[in-house]
DNA sequence: AGATCGGCCTGGACGC
DNA sequence: TGCGTCCAGGCCGATC
């Protein structure tokens, strides 16, 4: 569910109302998608932080991981909301940190601070957008993998892309999502793709296609500005050509046959 | 070493 | 209405 732009949202959202107070309980059914978390009683939370699509917090010496999965949803509030399937409760001084994964593929660790080998996207995750991503690097993998989407899905070369956002960036770039070994413009136009696609999501508060929702329970608005992605027969907005959907490493995949073709380009793409 | 596939879960949409 | 099937925003480990 959750890609970068949703993640940074939610820490927006929680970093002021839940930085500073301390976790007096936590309530939790054992289960190994939830580790380690009664050492968190009693610790303050500094910060929130973000790193890819995991939320950090930092408890001092050790950190509180949380990966929302497909449906995860975290939030802030008073008193515990009439949500069915909560699955992590954490008391604070002033209110409630939730966690709600109906389908539980979401994760909630509490690790020594930095450790982390138990989840290994985290451990090899590649650059944030926003900060240290740079274009050579980025070209140096791009121009040897063998389909792109799948590649940039991994989080090694980039962190924070999902299955929205791979298809929406791809479509900006103009570049088929199994195209491989791309060459050095075709990267350079996926490259200014991927922040503007994440930022523009992120002024958006995130996608709310079913589940997502932001630190405060509410809905995002980025749903209306998708190019493709779950925009199956519409028209291209670019060509007006019907847009198609194909699998690609076993995910829905969305694009412009015409604006998003195999094949290496004989003209520059507008 | 890299790519591919099934598994993990539940709920909603759809077809009959 | 009810039932079966398929699909879903992600990751991980096994296998080729």
């Amino acid at each position: 569910m959750p890609e970068l732009p949703e993640v940074e949202t939610i820490k927006r959202d929680l970093e002021p109302s839940v930085r500073g107070q301390r976790i007096l309980r936590v309530e939790a059914k054992p289960d190994p998608r939830y580790r380690e978390l009664e050492h968190a009683v009693g610790k303050r939370i500094e910060a929130v932080r973000r790193r890819g699509k995991y939320l950090l917090f930092d408890l001092g010496e050790t950190e509180l991981v949380i990966h929302l999965g497909m449906t995860g949803r975290l939030g802030f509030a008073p008193e515990l909301p009439p949500l069915g399937h909560l699955r992590v409760n954490f008391r604070l001084e002033e209110g409630w940190l939730y966690f709600n994964d109906p389908r539980r593929f979401g994760k909630v660790f509490l690790v020594p601070k930095g450790e982390y080998a138990s989840m290994p996207t985290l451990a090899e995750m590649g650059p944030e957008p926003f900060e240290n991503f740079s274009f050579e690097p980025f070209f140096e993998q791009v121009r040897k993998v063998s389909s792109i989407k799948p590649a940039l899905l991994s989080q090694r070369i980039v962190a924070g892309l999902g299955n929205i956002y791979v298809d929406e960036a791809l479509f900006l770039a103009g570049i088929h999502p199994e195209r491989g070994k791309l060459e050095r413009e075709e990267a350079e136009r996926l490259f200014r793709a991927i922040p503007d696609v994440l930022a523009l999501a992120i002024e958006r508060r995130g996608t709310t296609l079913r589940d997502y929702r932001d630190g405060r329970g509410q809905y995002g608005t980025n749903q209306d500005f998708l190019r493709v992605f779950d925009r199956t027969g519409e028209p291209c907005p670019r060509c007006g050509t019907a847009i198609e959907k194909k699998w690609v490493g076993g995910r829905g995949t969305h694009y412009c046959p015409h604006c998003q073709v195999y094949e290496k380009r004989t003209t520059p793409h507008n």
